[in-house]
DNA sequence: CGTAAAATTGATATTTCTCAATGAGAGTGG
DNA sequence: CCACTCTCATTGAGAAATATCAATTTTACG
């Protein structure tokens, strides 16, 4: 069964000792600002598939993403469904977003997030200038990856997306600290495929077609890269 | 022939008189703001096909879009293009970019632009939160553009993407005041074959299909939509 | 161990692309 | 003013990639 609710932590732990805290929007501030924040955020917990935050809502909160993988997606009214990114240890979800959220996020696995209040968030970097321009880098770093996936959504062959986002994800990884050509996929072939514009059919066959070829090994939860070599040229930059 | 190289006005106009003025980055700047800028910004031209600015190159300058329409994009090794968006007076280039351009821009049609040197503008919105904040805003906007475009790309049917072309360039048109059904289409069927994940035949075909259907009339230098309601019903929100 | 969900595989259908030809319009030089 | 040429758009026929539908197989989990 699933627990229903997200469960908030009982003992609050401190921006010291946050693992994410190198990483994202906490690396910009300093001492007394990190002692600020720690006031202003909650650690949650969600189960996998539970909805974080949906598509069209007004936004209240804010996340820092502290563990686990969240996916964040548009539908179509019909269904169909986009993942427009997977959100990774150390992101940011909400400084995107405008007064309602753009794309629904859920949990793939369970996921730790540390949630901001969004008024108490916005007035904290009202008048800090330094933080401004870091929360515009991240923006911005985000902008020219959503630019790079439009270019693998509408230009690229059904094997070059499977090889680009092993890629990317595995860079992704790799800044996390874990650093290995054997790469943890938690998330399904069917939000893969949501992701690379493909179908579930289409990715298990270039799944099956790379493993035949000697590129990659499906191992369970995961993929490893034979070949990276091999690998990083179907990417083709 | 063409002139080869972007001609810089003589007499420079003051931002007081520009017509994008309430557009954009401009429309958050006070009277002081507004008369400093001035000194920044320089009149520049160019003609059609011209290339503002290269993916890769170190960015240099902010431009922001006077006149004409740009177009902005991504180029793979082997030479095929996606076309991340079409610029449009009032839209600020640069903002976007890190220290290298993340895309290419180059004119469609005969352009003008008023450019600043990144330094001096950086300089110039370094100490401003109400600056960041709108700058940011603006970002966030084009983000979320992109993702959308992602859906577009990722989901839709080739009709559902011309359709959606349609009305989104319709919406962006009647922002700068132009509120007809008769839709100006300043760039050419590869251009937004390139922007849809399309090639130029689909394209035409598509075109020619929806003119068939009596949705909408393929008039000298664009499209007349016949019929706005069911070219809405085909973009499918 | 049994069941449900997820992934794979196969056969076929469909969409979109590719290649090739034709047609229309804009600008040029006679 | 009229051929001429060039580019761009359209159209057609066939090929290729990917989607769809259906059936297994594998994996995860209680």
């Amino acid at each position: 069964m699933k627990i229903p609710f997200a469960a908030s932590e009982p003992n609050q732990p401190h921006c010291d000792d946050c693992a994410v805290r190198p990483l994202g929007i906490c690396a910009a501030l300093d001492r007394g600002e990190l002692r600020e924040l720690d006031h202003l955020g909650r650690h949650v917990h969600f189960t996998s598939h539970e909805t974080v935050f949906a598509q069209e809502e007004l936004t209240t909160s804010f996340y820092n993403l502290l563990e686990g993988v969240m996916r964040l997606y548009k539908l179509l009214p019909d269904g169909r469904r986009q993942i427009v990114g997977f959100a990774l240890p150390g992101d940011f979800l909400g400084i995107a977003i405008s007064a309602r959220n753009n794309f629904s996020a859920d949990a793939v696995g369970a996921v730790a997030v540390c949630r901001f209040s969004r008024t108490a968030f916005m007035q904290f970097i009202a008048d800090k200038p330094h933080l401004l321009r870091r929360i515009n880098e991240l923006v911005i770093r985000e902008l020219g990856q959503a630019q790079d996936h439009m270019v693998l959504l509408g230009r690229r062959s059904a094997e070059e997306k499977v090889a680009s986002f092993l890629i990317g994800w595995r860079v992704r990884l790799a800044r996390l600290g874990d650093a290995t050509n054997t790469l943890p996929l938690p998330m399904g072939r069917q939000d893969i495929a949501d992701f690379l514009g493909l179908t579930i059919e289409t990715v298990s066959r270039t799944f099956t077609k790379l493993e035949r070829d000697g590129v990659i090994e499906i191992v369970p939860g995961g993929v490893r890269l034979v070949d990276l070599e091999r690998v990083e040229v179907l990417a083709a930059a």
